[in-house]
RNA sequence: GGUCGCUUAGCUCAGCUGGUAGAGCGCUACGUUCACAUCGUAGAUGUCGCAGGUUCGAGUCCUGCAGCGACCACCA
């Protein structure tokens, strides 16, 4: 078998057929009974679903990828470890995937009607649907497929109504209007994160609203009260440009107030004017009404905490119809909603004749010509502020008055919020407990009705006799009056109303089954900051209101990928790296190794998209390393069986019990880390344990003992030692690079008459607590290796030549170290060419260095190099150097320098001298020792 | 504007509870003695953003400043 293993790793040659097995043998799979019945302990992640309409990209690589090592880590530690997997519906997102093909029909969704729309939604769902899913397959991802569920599967969607008739029933869900984002091109509502903020430079108008006439005697107070409040301020320090006062006069004597806008068209749906209650300057006003010009209405002064009363004059025009914080106050204070657009954004019949049917944009030239007109424009501004877009067709998106259903969700956050502070969930990142509890403390309703087809149809009925039904079951006929004539309302619900359901739904909820027995509450949440308060924080809400309790005690939220500029990876940029293009150049293994030591908590990933070869090499390399240090062992090793460790612990060498207590050790770092979410630290931590101490020391040290030549005894011991450390080095790899180490795993020979695990992907987790330590082995090959590394280094210093056999001579070391280098002959001859190691001084002339532990080591080199050679070789330099020095400290030394060059540039030159000094300090040394001897 | 975070080697970043500055990539030199050139050995490079403070001791804690970024609200 492994004459087969090729000299270079080819992750496409074993990375598939062992995926497939695992599939087979059915490791990713655990049943309830595992819980309920062999009383297992359990650990469950729920993916966060992907959008059906979804393309693998590498922010699916890194969230997967993390729980892949979780699970996989877990499940290695006995648990009955349960990953479901699944997608989202994604309501608004395939919707538009779907309308973009029928454009390209040239038809629109309603050609269709709503019923053929949606079949034609979940024809194109059915077909495209399981790609993402199946290119999770590709990185090595161990979902549990069989419980692979859709957030629109009939047992979800059964969830989501129970969820929405609960929450009704509590009074927790309720219709009201509210102002939604609306593209008057698209004639459809978008979220909020569809309609997309764009910087646009714009003016701000400031116009003046004559007052009532019966209102000329409060304008007076409130005139009188802003200019005291002004003359005091014009005492204070710091009063630098004085707060405008609002309020004036026009030339014929009426009384006017300002107030300023950057929609100017919207002055015709005005309804009142906001001042702060507690603003001095215009509090004899509230109450007072307004001569709204151009319409002949009168609209009130109202105070409201809304009002900025340092910005502008301090006075806010209220169109509460069109605009979401004026609808608010208008809430508040009971002004009118008055709505004068038309669904395309043209004025409708509220307003007078003359701007009837314009649209909106020439409507803003005509009022403002009006106003003009009618000397009521009081000055313009430049004025940049976001301004929201269509995301689809770049439209302005008008801010409009509709009717919505809105989850209150004050009630539902207090136990949530609560859950944070008390650290029934915890937060990886800690920071953004405090994030997440200041969110929950501000929470504002939320609205889950959007006007689409697809997605979970909001489950109320009208009926003509204007009953309302709620009900869990579609009804027939209204329990009222009896009428069959009843209207499904025509919205379906947002989509995170059925992800929210997500941790419980997937197991069966609100049917009492027995993976919802078995395997909830889960674990541990793994996703992005983004959708912290979008998804989790509705989870966890949705956990105490059903179930009373989180559905997930660790919530870890990773970066973001981004690319060599910093830049988030996205479609639009075209700065993009396809996981599965990474799979197939350089395999799995080297894309999640890679991902996973750059995982740092609380940092976001960076990988160049226009170099991948040099983004992965590390991972490449790794994994190619892992493999062939693999491959050398096993053919070293053969195939007959070793033998227990217990057998052959006697004649255990230095070398053997250093490396199993550093995989013991190593044991131990993972285990630690992993448990802290430290992904990166226990990766790094493995990659050096397994390159810089199996291959770089273990491997060379015991190359010689496993030859046909060694001492039986020690070959055996080196043989079990070796299979012992790839063991549990194989393992402790497994969950972040699964295929290399599975592979070879698989083909390490086996302890005489110890059971051997399956495959290495349910192996026992080798967390290092009863594992192998000898401390006095650690201390006596830090030792070795501190005499291998100067040995190396002088070699190099002094040009000795790499085929120069030579001999070191070591005093004051430790017994126990001479021991250790005697025993070590063999290996100091290969790592480091020395032939014989001395317990003495040493004399003539050499080179000479001392060790970390204290010894002093010298090296004759007469006859070993060109002594006179090297000397003068020496010389040369020292010369080189003193000219150099030479030189700087004259102009050091020169007034005119030092007084006139810049500073830095004489900083340069004292640096320079300084180290010019050091490297002069240091041949003077190596001279000596050359010709003193 | 609110909240939070970041600033350490040429690049990307580690450095958790304060105790002699690290990794990967890149760079330089040498090396194919048969696991690996996707390799080995050695080497160079850091006033740890700036200014103060606490401490025996600060990259690490505190304050201020500067620059960058994220999220939320987008301010009439």
């Amino acid at each position: 078998m492994s004459q087969e293993l090729a000299p270079r790793l080819d992750p496409r040659a074993i990375e598939p057929p062992r995926y497939r097995a695992w599939q087979e043998g059915g490791y990713f799979h655990v049943s309830a009974d595992a819980v309920l019945e062999e009383g297992r302990e359990p650990y469950v992640i729920v993916i966060p679903p992907p959008n059906v309409t979804a393309v693998l990209h590498m922010g699916h690589g890194l969230n997967n990828t993390v729980q892949d090592v979780l699970i996989r880590w877990r499940r290695m530690q006995g648990r009955a470890a349960v990953w479901v997997p699944g997608t989202d519906h994604a309501g608004i997102a395939t919707q538009n995937v779907v309308e973009r093909q029928l454009a390209a029909e040239g038809k629109h969704r309603d050609d269709l009607g709503r019923e053929k729309f949606v079949e034609r939604v979940w024809d194109f769902v059915n077909e495209t649907g399981p790609v993402i899913l199946d290119q999770l397959k590709a990185i090595g991802a161990s979902c549990d497929w069989e419980r692979t569920r859709f957030t629109l599967d009939p047992e979800l969607s059964h969830a989501v109504r129970e969820v929405f008739v609960h929450l009704y029933e509590k009074g927790l869900i309720y219709r009201g209007e509210y102002i939604i984002n609306w593209c008057p091109r698209c004639l459809t509502a978008l979220s909020n994160e569809e309609a997309e903020g764009e910087e646009t430079a714009g003016s701000l108008w400031h116009f003046r609203y004559p007052l009532a006439e019966e209102a000329y005697g409060a304008a007076e107070t409130a005139y009188e009260a802003a200019l005291a409040r002004r003359a005091e301020e014009a005492e204070g320090e710091e009063a630098e440009t004085p707060a405008p006062i609002g309020i004036g006069r026009f030339d014929d004597g009426r009384w006017y107030v300002t107030v300023s806008t950057t929609r100017p068209e919207t002055m015709l749906g005005d309804t009142g004017v906001a001042v702060h209650p507690d603003d001095e300057r215009h509090q004899a006003l509230v109450g007072a009404d307004i001569e709204l010009p151009l319409t002949g209405r009168r609209i009130p002064i109202v105070a409201d905490d809304y009002v900025d009363p340092t910005f502008g004059s301090g006075m806010v025009k209220v169109t509460p119809a069109h605009d979401v914080n004026d609808f608010e106050i208008a809430g508040r204070t009971g002004l009118d909603v008055l709505d004068v657009m038309n669904p395309d954004a043209t004025l409708n019949d509220e307003v007078p004749a003359a701007f009837r049917g314009v649209d909106r944009f020439e409507a803003r030239k005509a009022v403002l010509a009006a106003l003009e007109k009618e000397g009521l424009v009081a000055g313009r501004e430049d004025h940049t502020h976001s301004v929201p877009h269509c995301y689809r067709c770049g439209t302005v998106v008008e801010p409009r008055l509709s009717d919505q259903w809105f989850v209150k969700m004050k009630p539902l956050a207090e136990p949530a919020l609560e859950a944070a502070r008390d650290g029934s969930i915890s937060f990886t990142p800690p920071h953004w407990k405090r994030v997440y509890e200041h969110w929950m403390e501000n929470i504002r309703d939320w609205c889950i009705s959007r006007q689409l087809w697809w997605g979970h149809r909001i489950p109320v009925w009208y009926c003509t006799c204007g009953e309302t039904i709620v009900a869990r079951e579609d009804p027939d006929v209204c329990p009222k009056c009896g009428g069959a004539e009843l209207e499904q309302d025509p919205d379906v619900l947002d989509t995170w109303f059925s992800s929210q359901l997500w941790p419980f739904s997937v197991f069966g909820w609100p049917e009492q089954t027995d993976d919802l027995k078995a395997f909830y509450p889960g674990h541990a949440m793994v996703t992005a900051p983004e959708i912290l308060f979008f998804w989790v924080a509705r989870m966890v809400m949705m956990g105490y209101e059903f179930h009373g309790e989180a559905p997930f005690s660790q919530i870890y939220l990773h970066g973001t990928v981004r690319d060599a500029q910093g830049r988030k990876m996205s479609k639009s940029l075209g700065n993009g790296i396809d996981p599965l293009e990474v799979v197939e150049r350089f395999g799995a293994d080297a894309m999640r190794y890679t991902i996973v030591s750059q995982c740092a908590v609380g940092t976001d990933i960076s990988l160049d998209h226009e170099d991948v070869e040099a983004a992965f090499a590390n991972g490449r390399n790794f994994a190619n390393k892992i493999w062939n240090a693999g491959r050398f062992a096993l053919l070293s090793l053969g195939e007959a069986p070793v033998r227990p460790l217990s057998e052959i612990e006697g004649d255990l060498e230095l070398e053997d019990r250093w490396i199993l207590t550093r995989t013991t050790e190593a044991g131990r770092a993972a285990t630690s880390a992993l448990e802290r979410f430290r992904l990166h630290d226990a990766a790094e931590g493995l990659y050096h344990f397994f390159w810089g101490e199996i291959c770089d020391w273990y491997l060379e040290l015991v190359k010689g003992r496993l030859g046909p030549d060694a001492d039986p005894a020690s070959r055996e011991a080196a043989r079990t030692t070796l299979v012992t450390v790839l063991d549990r080095a194989f393992r402790l790899l497994h969950p972040v690079v699964p295929f290399v180490t599975a592979e070879l795993w698989s083909r390490l020979p086996w302890p005489a008459g110890e059971s051997r695990p399956d495959d290495l992907i349910v192996a026992t987790w080798p967390d290092g607590a009863d594992g192998f330590v000898d401390a006095e082995a650690e201390g006596s090959m830090a030792e070795v290796q501190s005499l291998v590394g100067e040995v190396r280094r002088l070699r190099k210093e002094y040009g000795i030549p790499e085929g120069e056999r030579i001999t070191v001579h070591v005093t004051s070391a430790r017994a126990a170290l001479m021991d250790a280098l005697a025993a070590q002959a063999i290996a100091l001859e290969r790592m480091a060419r020395v032939g014989s190691v001395e317990a003495s001084a040493g004399t003539g002339v050499g080179a000479h260095a001392v060790l970390e532990s204290g010894a002093e080591l010298f090296i004759p080199l007469e006859g070993v190099i060109d002594i006179e050679r090297e000397a003068g070789r020496l010389r040369d330099e020292m010369d080189r150097v003193e000219g150099q020095l030479k030189g700087t400290r004259a102009r050091l030394a020169n007034e005119k320098f030092t007084q006139n060059a810049p500073a830095d540039v004489v900083q340069k030159e004292r640096d320079k001298a300084a180290q010019l000094e050091e490297q002069g300090g240091k041949l003077r040394e190596k001279l000596a020792s050359l010709e003193g001897g």
